[in-house]
DNA sequence: TTTATGGCTGTCA
DNA sequence: ATGACAGCCATAA
């Protein structure tokens, strides 16, 4: 309770609102969140997100489906393992499918 | 106020 | 299929 209207709490109830075992890209976040085209923001508003905000930043993958390099390596294998711990499977080149595990709101088949 | 950064995305070779 | 370049815009100093 200290900044006014960041558009990234609105980011962070996107996140949030990810199902588990679900992984959404940065764009999908940034459209749901009402900034579509605006990705790039939603990876730095989840890279400044409180850790008390409970907010599961590691169900949001860049465009091809994979886990991005961000500033402090490391992170991306923990990422990775918490998205397998949900349910998420990588392949061989760290790859998800976003085809199946993608947060969309139209199943398929 | 301006400047710099960045967990991206889309297009081209 | 991958690799490289440019663009967009919010937040922090």
């Amino acid at each position: 309770m200290s900044v006014r209207h960041p558009r990234w709490k609105k980011i962070h109830a996107v996140v949030r609102r990810i199902p588990k075992g679900r992984v959404a890209t940065y764009g999908q976040v940034a459209s749901l969140a009402g900034m579509a085209g605006h990705a790039r923001q939603v990876g730095y508003a989840l890279h400044a997100l409180d850790d008390e905000d409970a907010v599961p930043w590691q169900r949001v993958v860049n465009a091809r489906g994979e886990v991005s390099p961000r500033s402090d390596p490391g992170w991306d294998q923990i990422q990775r393992q918490l998205l397998e711990r949900e349910g998420i499977h990588f392949d061989l080149r760290g790859r998800i499918d976003l085809d199946r595990f993608g947060w969309k709101h139209h199943a398929r088949s």
